[in-house]
DNA sequence: GGAGGCCTCGGAAGG
DNA sequence: CGAGGCCTCC
């Protein structure tokens, strides 16, 4: 047991030994909030808990999936069957198994967002409302909220403050578009993101025996993040809890950057008001950043009114100070990166791993896209569009969606004409017109026509029928076949795989192959094997279609594994790069109404929330800091003019390599980055364990790097990116100190000693 | 029923 | 600028 310990500060491990009852880890950036939550799960398993009585919930599923890893490292398999997952998936996986107590089937589908606003927008259209009065995303929204605070369409009509605000906005019948809705997700077997917390939350409400039964099953509760819940998650968390109380949450409010979507900031300010026992952990030492961003950061988030008081602190060195660049347009803006990344690539011999750029909207990655492309860096891109949010994607699974529960609607929708067969928007308005007089799925209309009196051309109906033939058949292989097998079948069956090969457009090309890669996972899920335990309590002896979605309902972008081995350089929103840490970060677009942006402006609440985003990005940011902003940027096509952020001005001018807004110019020009003296960057001491850390490509075998000054001709040596090698020859002195090494890899290379961090192995 | 032209409008994002 | 919705025309 003590060899957890050995990896944890004195206030980590505290925290983590604290088991029993409630407690709050308030942990700062860069503090090892990730750590203490994972060892703590581990210290739990370690002292005999039961791993399946151990709830952890996170955000992300990526989190989740780290978490489990690392607490595998420590502990063994064993972890693998802790109840570790986003709040989506633990309570859909609850509700496979309850659900059926509210209504639901055992394979309710999920709707996710696209299916959601295709919904609110065919009642909008079936009660011809004015699609202008009532924008999608609006209506969507305002369900969500209601959702979220717990509301049933029947509490939003009966609330008068509600109702009022929707009638000034002049969108008096969201309530009955919110039934409508409702009525239709239930109607279809299935459930919206919202509806597997709110469900969640009902079916823990209203039957005591399942309350019961969870409570005791959940001895150690564990939130991630909890800055970020909302009140659904609060209550749901609060009810499961309410038994033993050993209830531990993490987070930082200096971090709350989610408050938009629902996000309630007060969980975690007033989380000691609710249990009064609690036992509060500040961690503030961070682990990650020079002290000049520590520094830096610590100032900005100074600048809110509304915080838990917390300082981060480090033992880390004072590093180099921060840029602030100034370009003329977005265009030097890319160039400026562009040049400085590759600048600091050679001269430091980094990775290109080692380089985020961080900006506040996705339209922003333009010009850097360009600019590396030009200069043959390798980056990629996060967020934008993920692999199952594309359309052939989203087709073949909209089959499988159908095949496994027929009452699906957004899945029929989506594909009663896909490939083409002849059954047009006629038919199915008829159809949905029928289906909402009977109160019927529109599964039920086209399996049976005669009885609901569907009146078509006896060609389309037909068509209808020879359709409905199909999915049943798909139905049927589901329970003979493994998910690669039925996946196959219906891929080719349903017409999809030939619509695409036929198209031989790149376009067409690159469809056919994301088809055949979706079919590869499926084949990479199929081969997983089953556990004896596994195999005992299920009908056949493989995996299943309808598992593989279930396993894939939950999942996005971020969950993509890198194609290449990881090694590119980053490009995301600051939303997106929460969690993460990078050695050189570019924090760019530092401009007023970009960031912060023109709709925070506002609010006082708004704009705090903007610089807590502002904290964010700087404390990404391990070695190196540079802010950058254009005097002039393109929106949509056109040139405008633009201030720098006041953010800008809340960076102490002491942690600043030139003075921002000093008598004449201060600031960079971008001619002034490249090439001249590295702008004054002292020293990179990039740790090799973080630099492993960050994508787990750049193994070292040796212990901590030795003195540069023992370098010595004959030695065996390794450099984290060209391997191992022998030392050829030294010459000069102090940081001039240079060294001539063959590498087996990459042959002869010179390396200036200060920089190249080198292992000596023999 | 699908292709192509015109118009509109634009935040960030987890599941 | 570019994506997505809508209308028109074949």
């Amino acid at each position: 047991m003590k060899d957890i310990f050995r990896d944890l500060n004195e206030k980590q491990r505290i925290a983590v030994e604290y088991t029993e009852g409630p407690s709050m880890i308030i942990a700062g950036a860069g503090s090892g909030k990730t750590r203490a939550l994972t060892y703590k799960v581990a210290y739990l398993l370690r002292r005999g808990a039961d791993p399946f009585n151990i709830l952890a919930l996170t955000f992300t599923n990526k989190a989740a999936r780290e978490m489990k890893e690392r607490i595998m490292k420590l502990v063994g398999r064993e972890a693998r069957n802790v109840w570790m997952g986003t709040f989506h998936s633990i309570f859909a996986r609850m509700l496979r198994v309850e659900g059926h107590r509210l209504g639901y089937g055992k394979n309710f589908s999920i709707y996710d967002t696209d299916d959601s606003k295709k919904l609110i927008n065919s009642i909008i259209r079936e009660k011809r409302l004015d699609k202008k009065a009532y924008p999608t995303n609006y209506v969507l929204n305002r369900i969500s909220g209601a959702k979220i605070s717990l509301m049933t369409p029947e509490d939003y009509g009966k609330n008068a403050e509600i109702l009022q605000s929707d009638k000034i906005s002049g969108k008096p019948l969201i309530v009955d578009i919110f039934k409508a809705y409702n009525a239709r997700l239930k109607k279809a077997d299935a459930m919206d993101f919202d509806d597997l917390l709110f469900n969640t939350y009902v079916l823990l409400d209203s039957f005591p025996e399942v309350l019961y039964r969870y409570q005791r099953k959940f001895n150690y509760i564990l939130v991630d993040e909890y800055q970020d819940t909302n009140l659904v998650q609060y209550m749901i968390t609060k009810k499961l809890a309410a038994n033993d109380e050993n209830i531990t949450v993490v987070g930082d409010d200096a971090q709350s950057i989610y408050a938009f979507r629902g996000a309630n900031i007060q969980n975690i300010l007033n989380f000691q008001k609710d249990y009064p026992d609690t036992k509060v952990f500040k961690l503030e030492q961070n682990y990650r950043s020079t002290k000049t961003i520590c520094g830096a950061a610590n100032k900005v988030i100074a600048f809110n009114k509304e915080q838990i008081l917390k300082e981060i602190w480090t033992d880390n060195t004072e590093g180099a100070k921060i840029r602030m660049v100034r370009n003329s347009t977005d265009s030097e803006e890319g160039n400026m990166v562009a040049g400085s990344i590759f600048e600091n690539m050679m001269n430091y011999q980094l990775p290109n791993s080692a380089f985020a750029i961080l900006y506040r909207t996705n339209a922003q990655s333009r010009s850097f896209e360009e600019a590396l492309r030009k200069r043959n860096i390798k980056y990629r891109i996060y967020g934008g569009l993920s692999f199952y949010k594309r359309k052939e994607i989203k087709d073949l699974l909209a089959y499988f969606r159908i095949s496994i529960n027929h009452k699906d609607e957004e899945a029929l929708n989506r594909i009663i004409n896909y490939p083409a067969r002849g059954i047009g928007k006629t038919t199915m308005e008829r159809v949905v017109a029928i289906a909402g007089k009977a109160g019927v799925s529109l599964w039920e209309v086209i399996s049976d026509p005669q009885r609901y009196g569907l009146n078509v051309h006896s060609g389309i109906s037909s068509k209808v029928s020879s359709f409905v033939t199909m999915i049943r058949s798909f139905a049927v292989q589901l329970r003979k076949k493994d998910a690669y097998e039925a996946g196959k079948l219906i891929a080719s069956s349903s017409g999809i795989l030939k619509d695409l090969y036929e198209d031989k457009t790149p376009e067409g090309v690159s469809r056919y192959e994301n088809i055949e890669e979706l079919l590869n996972a499926i084949k990479d899920f199929t081969k997983q094997a089953l556990t004896e335990a596994e195999l005992s309590e299920r009908e056949v002896p493989f995996r299943t279609l309808d598992e593989f979605m279930q396993d894939i309902a939950l999942l996005t972008d971020a969950d993509e594994k890198d194609k290449d081995d990881g090694n590119h350089v980053s490009l995301m929103t600051i939303h997106a790069a929460k969690g993460l840490e990078f050695p050189y970060v570019y924090v760019v677009g530092m401009e007023e109404n970009l960031f912060p942006s023109v709709q925070s402006l506002n609010s006082r609440a708004d704009l705090e929330e903007e610089r807590r985003l502002f904290y964010v990005a700087v404390t990404r940011a391990m070695d190196q800091l540079t802010l950058s902003y254009a005097e002039n940027r393109y929106k949509w096509g056109m040139l405008t003019p633009s201030e720098p952020s006041r953010f800008l001005e809340e960076i102490e001018e002491k942690y600043l390599d030139k003075p921002f807004r000093a008598a004449g110019k201060g600031l960079y020009a971008p001619s002034d980055i490249p090439g001249k003296s590295a702008s004054g960057v002292t020293s990179t001491f990039i740790h090799k364990k973080k630099l492993k850390k960050i994508r787990g490509t750049y193994d070292d075998a040796g212990p901590a790097g030795s003195p540069q000054e023992d370098i010595q001709v004959g030695m065996e040596v390794e450099h984290l990116r060209f391997g191992r090698g022998k030392v050829q020859s030294v010459e000069g002195y102090g940081g001039n100190k240079k060294a001539t090494v063959f590498f087996k890899q990459v042959g002869q290379k010179q390396l200036l000693l200060k920089f190249a961090k080198l292992n000596v192995l023999k």
